[in-house]
DNA sequence: TTCGCGATCCGCT
DNA sequence: GCGGATCGCGAAC
């Protein structure tokens, strides 16, 4: 079942939550691409009092960050260290902005897809890690503010019923005084398509 | 207009 | 384990 507009405008740490065992789908002219998300980091919003200043929505909105802005169910997706993209699923209402950065994923099809995006790597090094699972699924910078409730990019529900999830810090935010703290990245248990 | 740096990855040691 | 690659964003000049 294909995510509907409704799945994704809870907050980012509930939908960061729901999407662990959800399908990232990517419809390309190459083939179908579909991968089960196994690790995710929410972004936005307060956790005990304390405002997200690892949030690229912390100091407000400017032409990069608008579409957090948005409703949810668009792709933020933004250039990191000059080379490699990150894909985030935009979430909550309009006007309250938050975003879940996809961090891992197991290949589930078009695996032959994703290892033609990736010559080199093999087994965790194709999908683990938001540069690589990008470039695995063939994200590209024009799919900013791409919609994944009409567009050829969405989440399917895959099997979060039977799944348990843990969460930890977030990685690589030392530079948030708060946010560093925060428990909001998320894990499935017992899997090991995870970046570290 | 300039400048510092980032929600990273890869190859070499 | 470490450092280089590489460039758009955003704040400051």
């Amino acid at each position: 079942m294909r995510w509907e507009r409704k799945n994704y405008l809870s907050s980012a740490v509930e939908t960061a939550y729901n999407l662990i065992g959800a399908v990232l789908v990517h419809e390309t002219s190459e083939g179908i691409i579909k991968g089960k998300i196994t690790e995710c980091e929410a972004y936005g919003g307060f956790y005990q009092g304390k405002p997200d200043d690892g949030a690229h929505s912390f100091k407000g909105k400017t032409s990069r960050t608008q579409i957090l802005f948005e409703e949810g169910g668009h792709a933020y997706i933004y250039l990191i260290y000059g080379m490699y993209l990150c894909m985030n699923i935009v979430c909550d209402i309009k006007g309250q902005p938050g975003g879940v950065l996809l961090r891992a994923l197991e290949p589930v099809q078009g695996i032959d897809v994703m290892q033609k995006n990736r010559p080199k790597a093999r087994g965790k090094l194709l999908t683990c890690g938001p540069g690589r699972l990008s470039m695995a699924m063939g994200i590209e910078r024009s799919m900013y503010g791409m919609d994944l409730v009409s567009g050829n990019l969405y989440i399917e529900s895959g099997n979060e019923q039977l799944i348990q999830v843990e969460s930890s810090k977030r990685i690589n935010i030392e530079y948030a005084t708060y946010g560093k703290h925060f428990p909001w990245r998320f894990t499935l248990k017992g899997s090991s398509w995870i970046s570290k």
